[in-house]
DNA sequence: TGACGTCAAGATCCG
DNA sequence: CGGATCTTGACGTCA
């Protein structure tokens, strides 16, 4: 069993994906993106390792346009060796990855450009999988599609559809039900008839239910018989409702109690389980950190280091609280530490509170910044009180001094995160 | 015709 | 001019 996130890596340096406008593709541009993706990947991965990060969804962006004419790159040959390299991480690592096409890619669409479009994408996706050297238990994750107004032809057509995808796209191929026309229900008829694994997941079917009176347990045993062999552990997606947000919308983090009550339903023989969740790797490491029956107690303090000032700056009082758990050092109270975090980051920072987790931040450089820094820092300060600049000022003024002074502990702070 | 979802690129605004 | 903030893009379906 193992536990992944999808796309990105928040908090980690050189991790980031870039693209490009339609208009403004040319065969230059692509190979800077694709050589510094690739290289973003390579770091995403190596963090994966580091963190014991076994399952990971890679983007579909690392090649821009991949699956499009307009991008008429040999990427394949080209990077040869940088994805040989990441090749090997994946490899030596024992990492599953995945890739999961968009909404916009329908292969049972009724317009046979929108499925030549599909087939093609597919094709991209089965393309930088093999060139990951990874086998068919690297899945691609595809919803049905449309509807047309006639589900049981959009699932023939879908079936039909399906004879045009060679062996690379096949062996991979797993289906997922969606928020809007395709339930379990559906999904698992299909996958059922054509050998296709089904993914469930639990946010989707809660949006679009076809049967109340089954819980995601009597689901995910559904799913299970739908997993062969040759595609190794059966997989679902774990998601939490936004509250803030319409039906459907993924949670910024997961609460960890809310997740501790799915994860102990499940049975003895737990799939592996991707979430999708706006914190990203934060959360796969909360979860791993909580259903671990074993973790060494440094494992929290590597946590409390990144998390520390976020919680200072949203709630004092959870600090402390978090310190004086953390104290018998060899105790391991994984989720009791979540809870506090979690309860402080929903804490809205005040300002007093803000200025003091950045004066606490600016201690690392009290005795090594020159002089103008220092103004610099302070005027900042003023004017953040006095409501003339936002906090992110200061954020961005502290972020570069952690840079210059190579600061790694300060680095790796969720502090500096978007959205803390 | 616009909403849907995603997030960086691009555009514009501000001092 | 640099930095902050707002808008656009790229995709297909459905109301």
């Amino acid at each position: 069993m193992s536990i992944g996130y999808a796309c990105l890596t928040m908090g980690v340096p050189n991790t980031s994906i870039k693209r490009c406008m339609l208009k403004n593709v040319n065969e230059q541009k692509l190979e800077d993106l694709i050589e510094h993706n690739l290289k973003s990947l390579e770091n995403m991965i190596d963090y994966n390792l580091n963190n014991e990060i076994k399952l990971f969804r890679i983007s579909s962006d690392i090649i821009p346009f991949g699956s499009s004419e307009a991008n008429t790159v040999l990427w394949h040959d080209l990077f040869n060796s940088q994805f040989h390299t990441i090749a090997e991480k994946i490899k030596t690592g024992g990492i599953r990855v995945s890739m999961h096409p968009g909404q916009y890619t329908v292969l049972n669409s009724s317009d046979s450009n929108v499925v030549k479009k599909a087939i093609d994408d597919l094709q991209y996706h089965a393309d930088f999988l093999d060139s990951i050297e990874t086998d068919y238990t690297n899945k691609i994750v595809l919803h049905v599609g449309g509807v047309y107004g006639d589900k049981e032809m959009a699932i023939k057509r879908f079936a039909k559809h399906l004879g045009y995808l060679n062996d690379s796209i096949k062996k991979r191929l797993v289906i997922e039900n969606d928020d809007r026309s395709y339930s379990i229900c559906d999904v698992l008829e299909l996958g059922r008839k054509y050998n296709i694994p089904v993914v469930y997941d639990n946010l989707h079917n809660s949006v679009n239910c076809c049967d109340v009176s089954k819980d995601d347990c009597y689901w995910i045993m559904e799913c299970a018989n739908t997993w062969n062999k040759g595609d190794g552990k059966q997989k679902i997606h774990y998601s939490q409702q936004d509250e803030s947000k319409k039906v459907g919308s993924h949670s910024p983090s997961i609460m960890i109690n809310e997740f501790l009550g799915f994860y102990n339903n499940l049975g003895d023989d737990k799939p592996d389980i991707m979430l999708e969740v706006k914190d990203k790797n934060l959360s796969a490491i909360k979860c791993m950190n909580c259903i671990a029956e074993r973790k060494k107690p440094k494992a929290l303090e590597v946590e409390w280091s990144r998390y520390k000032y976020a919680v200072l700056e949203h709630s004092p009082n959870d600090y402390v609280k978090v310190r004086n758990l953390l104290k018998d050092k060899k105790a391991y109270p994984a989720i009791e530490f979540y809870n506090i975090v979690e309860n402080a980051l929903n804490v809205c920072p005040s300002k007093g509170n803000s200025i003091n987790a950045a004066l606490h931040i600016w201690g690392y450089f009290r005795e090594v910044a020159e002089e103008r820094e220092k103004k610099a820092f302070f005027k900042n300060i003023e004017a953040f009180n006095e409501g003339l600049k936002p906090l992110s000022a200061i954020k961005k003024f502290l972020w570069k001094m952690a840079e210059k002074h190579n600061n790694e502990y300060l680095l790796s702070c969720y502090y500096f995160n978007k959205g803390f």
